[in-house]
DNA sequence: TAAAAAAATACAATCGATTGCGCAAATATT
DNA sequence: AATATTTGCGCAATCGATTGTATTTTTTTA
């Protein structure tokens, strides 16, 4: 960028006062006198004034910029997340630097580091899928950077969290395949380490044991989160000799795979599998039949965490109790478990 | 963030040497002697320094970061852009500054000044379908911005361009339909003041021309790019006079609308209509029947944008040419508009 | 051994905005 | 009219890193 900007010592030059006073004028100091404030305010429009953000937080200690780290901005889940932030966030002038972790631990390390650098006022993090410990994580709090997480979380770790009922999301669902009449429900879960599959699958085990149905673990698969694996994993189960008569599983990715590979084996869904996802991805209700999924209130999700941020960023209080905010999912029953009329 | 970070004023106190030898030192400047560089190093490491990168930004008036405009994170075409971008400038140290238009002209307007502030090295823009003029972009280039534009984007600025061929892609698409045995192509297009669909409809056009087939006003559909859209564009085409036996639509939504449309109404795909899209959305090939589509090389496009950008940052020839750098689109031919076997 | 050359480091200004403190002018108070 | 307030503004330091120009130290050369 050229060095054409304008900067406050020019417009005081040109208006015979002192950059100081520029600076007061244009932050509507009322110690400045009106007509000073109204002239300073018409000559910087008129050259173009741009404050030099860089400047003004070096001196300030602030950036007026928040980090964000999440696996990947592709996923409906987060891309709406990022809206929600954004539109508390840029009302009250911050701006969001959004890094991508692509579900890597070293890529999280690198992004925290970026984000240290840049002297961010607060850091939301989502953790990847590779991250097994929260090492960085405490390296960065020592420091005192202000950190909020998100979804997946770490809950042993002192910071403010919002997450999701996922839990209920789970049972509710798992319930709502059980009024189907289904009764051999299997799940797909992902990683043990990440709490929000962890909640999901209690809230699958819960259910069935709250409905008086056994649980088997051959119907229990780990780590089937994508596509390719939900179409694998559907396969095998239709293939296996405990044949289930419904999947819950802990991704849409998953289910759709599950949905495809039924389809492709000539097993109807949802008449003699029912399949129910998690993340209420756009597809899901695009495909015949649509995929029920439970919805995870993503906007509002974001919407909570900026605004947290924002009050206790105003309040001063650096030292106050971590909250940890919980939103409700909401079961959105689609024709892929519907087998009652 | 609590102040307690270390400068290099620190180390070289600590050190008993003066800040200059520092950040000489840490920069790897030969001036300073291999020991000196060393004790830097390690205590730097030790103490978990992190330069401040505002300051070093304001300095030397160059922020290592780029900015980025963009309609939608949540396009694939998008993510993907962004993907290409963070890969190549990632490697060089620059950071990426991530802003929605969400098709807004003022937002895109609020965008451009925010990045302006932070006094980002350059800025990418793919242009919102809201922004009819590039009054913003002009006021930005006198200033002396590093403007680079893709996708969609203003032909008459003097700026650096990655563009796809969308004539070609267009082009190639109805050529293959008309292989196929397709002879009433109906088009969905896209505001006219954006290059890419005025491009798509020119390539359609033309190679109606070159197939000898006629060009049926009514089968022109302005503005149909969502699926909403789509879906309503093909229902009433159905039922009008002139009933198309293929739609190329310039979306790939849109071309899903169609598709929905059509099983709804009875009319095979791709027996009784062809049909393909534009984008290769990571959903097209999921269908029944998969859509045809047009790869638009994002990962690519993104890549050549951050290596251009950063060979001419290198250059230091500001004042060079604006190149244009126009990409090749691939034709995807799936089932939906494959008649013949 | 003294002078010259080279190597290593220090000094101080700078980037642009902010802010505590103080000074001067305008207004109010006695 | 003399003093006390208030109002409006300027001075200069500061944030942390960078860099042109000394200055000091070490090494080389005559």
């Amino acid at each position: 960028m050229k060095k054409n900007n304008i900067t406050i010592h020019d417009i005081a030059r040109m208006l015979g006062i002192s950059s100081s006073t520029v600076s007061r004028a244009l932050s509507g100091n009322p110690r400045i006198s009106l007509k000073t404030r109204e002239a300073v305010a018409n000559l910087a429009h008129e050259k173009g004034y741009h404050p030099n953000v860089m400047a003004s937080s070096l001196r300030r200690g602030k950036t007026k910029t928040v980090g964000l780290i999440i696996p990947r901005i592709n996923r409906h889940f987060f891309s709406n997340v990022i809206g929600g932030i954004e539109e508390v966030l840029n009302l009250s002038g911050y701006n969001l630097m959004i890094c991508q972790s692509d579900e890597s631990h070293e890529k999280e390390i690198e992004n925290l580091k970026t984000l240290m650098n840049l002297r961010v006022d607060g850091i939301f993090i989502s953790m990847a899928t590779g991250s097994t410990n929260s090492e960085h994580l405490k390296n960065c709090l020592s420091r005192g950077v202000r950190l909020m997480m998100f979804d997946r979380v770490d809950e042993e770790l002192p910071v403010d969290r919002i997450v999701l009922d996922d839990f209920e999301g789970a049972y509710q669902t798992v319930k709502h395949l059980v009024e189907q009449g289904y009764r051999k429900i299997a799940h797909f879960s992902g990683p043990e380490h990440i709490n929000v599959y962890r909640n999901r699958k209690r809230g699958y085990l819960e259910a069935l044991k709250d409905s008086g149905l056994e649980v088997t673990s051959g119907l229990i698969l780990q780590d089937v989160l994508d596509r390719e694996k939900g179409y694998e994993a559907c396969l095998s189960l239709l293939a296996g000799k405990d044949v289930p008569d419904a999947i819950f599983s802990s991704s849409d990715f998953s289910a759709l795979g599950a949905l495809l590979a039924a389809k492709k084996k000539g097993v109807s869904t949802p008449g003699d599998l029912g399949i129910a996802g998690f993340a209420n991805e756009p597809f899901t209700e695009l495909f015949d039949p649509p995929i029920t999924s439970v919805d995870q209130n993503s906007i509002e999700m974001g919407k909570t965490l900026a605004q947290l941020f924002l009050d206790k960023e105003s309040e001063e209080r650096v030292g106050s109790e971590p909250y940890t905010i919980v939103l409700k999912p909401r079961l959105l029953i689609r024709k892929s478990s519907l087998r009652k009329t």
